[in-house]
DNA sequence: TCGATCCCGTGAAACGATTCATGGGTTAGG
DNA sequence: CCTAACCCATGAATCGTTTCACGGGATCGA
């Protein structure tokens, strides 16, 4: 048999209005009353019933997130700033990840909306726009990791042209003059907005520096390596004295292969990442790398479901955090 | 205004009882009330109200899953497991990371309990056992990752033992004699059991190969190099021909020491690994690693929930799933 | 002593879906 | 044509909490 707030009243002698108030902690019942309610929550083992917590109040507590890939950690670093943020107002993050799945996608969506969760975070590939916008004329927002997918809905992410800049500013500082940019495949928006904040950088040097595109088929160590092998296939006067991956899985690849060739880092070719993984401070030479924001992201996403159910659906916005250089040997030792 | 029940019932002409049977798909309604009442719900944009059904059917469809590090791929794939067990039965996963901090871990248990979750799903270092009892009594299980934490509850995990014993039997297969172990701190059960593991393997060889350990604080990249170094400070004839590091971090770190100093691997020293990640298969040479079962673990956790939901919570129950070899070049190669 | 004010506990209504006893309508058998 | 049997839509009761109008009792000033 269930233990409600009727059986609490009844153990101490209240009636069940005051039991929620002293579970709730409201400020309005006299001492002697909430110890007496609270020796009877403990004796009773009493547990809130969410369910009718919210069918009655109409709000929820748990702010949805649905990610991709659970190994990633972009998201899971989301996850905790979003976490940090949803803990000052007393709400919870928690997380679905589809595995790139369409379907368990849309069942986490589905999921959500029938819990009346907050507000939802989401990096989506799948086709889930037209019921997240059914949900947010409903009052449950949605926030997208993924600018520009849809305008219908607000956004935060990282600034990729800003991040373009930064990584191929710091090689001209340290002295770069053939800078190479590896990554792909060049459809994604990411990195189509990185190269242009590169050739920002470049065309401050009026020419003295150049830029080289190494298209990649996909962002793995893997691929870094043959793209290290391909650069090293040159003669070391027109090879690029600098290579700025789009990511640190591709940086990696890259340093195994000028390590096994010993060809010095930085001395002969520098190298940038991009992401800052756990694992870019523990290569052989340690690694430069582009540090995203992941935190303030989620914080901001968190901030941002708030405000909208506050302000109504009106203010949609699409917010951009900078990212910031996290300087290492791999540029720096000369 | 919320759309509820009524209203589609109220537009589609039927009762609110009627609805309700063909939004869950029940049998028993004429094809033509299910067009008329599909047809509604699609105008009107209904989304099933979870809290109250969850109200009034007692049952959630949520199963909670705590973990304390949304990176370690460990734990995410015990999710992804989790998930496809929950999906046969309509049921969803949700994770909360608890980022090891004891105070975000119990905000989750509290608010899983809240909702009355099918069953936890929980790696835990906290203090949270005595809750978590008390709501399975209340009806809602949980099945820990960490065998042999608290009896009161079920258990699933991989088989230490047989890792550490399969990973031993190996090398001595590939012809090594003289092996070592890496791996701390030691009063981590997992790493003793690997070690028994280890020791059985040793015990059928009558003294022909030996095992020597060497304990870390961790088990870390840059600890793994340490190790490295230190085995390479003795003389070639007096080093081990073989190391079996406690995870792939560590057995990465110690590769970038040997590839430093032009040891061969396997030539002059093979070395396993544990947990094969990602990395594992990328390294400047491929490592042979123990693959954990990390998916199975979930699904049968999932079916160890409903299996107690259903017979009550009488069958407790302690599981471990069996490891894999991932044979690799770093041990293969001669 | 009386009335005005506060304080604070009370208890019933309400949230929206599920469930099930009820009975209207139809079919089949005689 | 009548009854039995069956099918299936109905709608009221119900889940446990929150919320709020209500009023009993205490305090205070006159």
């Amino acid at each position: 048999m269930e233990v409600g707030l009727r059986e609490v009243a009844a153990l101490a002698g209240v009636s069940v209005g005051t039991v929620s108030n002293v579970v709730n902690g409201r400020a309005t019942v006299a001492q002697e009353y909430v110890d007496r309610v609270n020796d009877a929550v403990m004796q009773l083992g009493f547990v809130r019933n969410d369910a009718a917590r919210a069918l009655r109040s109409g709000t929820s507590r748990t702010v949805g997130m649905i990610i991709p890939d659970g190994n990633n950690p972009f998201y899971t670093s989301v996850a905790l700033g979003a976490s940090d943020a949803a803990t000052l107002n007393n709400n919870i993050v928690l997380v679905g990840t589809s595995h790139d799945e369409a379907e368990r996608e849309a069942r986490y969506v589905e999921a959500f909306g029938e819990q009346r969760a907050r507000g939802l975070i989401i990096a989506s590939a799948g086709n889930i726009h037209d019921r997240l916008h059914q949900f947010a004329r409903g009052g449950m927002p949605s926030i997208l990791l993924d600018p520009d997918v849809d305008e219908r809905f607000s956004s935060v992410g990282p600034d990729d042209v800003l991040g373009g800049r930064i990584g191929v500013q710091h090689l001209i500082d340290t002295g770069r003059r053939r800078i190479g940019f590896v990554g792909g495949p060049m459809r994604l928006r990411v990195l189509t907005d990185r190269l242009v904040g590169a050739n920002d950088a470049i065309s401050g040097t009026n020419g003295a520096v150049t830029l080289e595109v190494f298209e990649t088929p996909d962002r793995t160590v893997l691929t870094g390596r043959t793209i290290g092998e391909r650069v090293l296939k040159r003669p070391p006067e027109t090879r690029p004295d600098a290579l700025f991956a789009m990511t640190d899985l591709l940086a990696i690849g890259i340093l195994q292969a000028l390590d096994a060739h010993r060809v010095a880092v930085p001395g002969d070719i520098s190298i940038i990442g991009y992401d800052d993984i756990d694992f870019a401070s523990t290569t052989s030479v340690p690694l430069t790398s582009i540090r995203q924001p992941m935190e303030i992201i989620g914080r901001k996403a968190v901030e941002m479901i708030e405000a909208q159910r506050e302000g109504g659906s009106k203010k949609r916005e699409h917010i951009t955090i900078e990212p910031t250089l996290v300087p290492r040997d791999s540029t720096l030792r000369p």
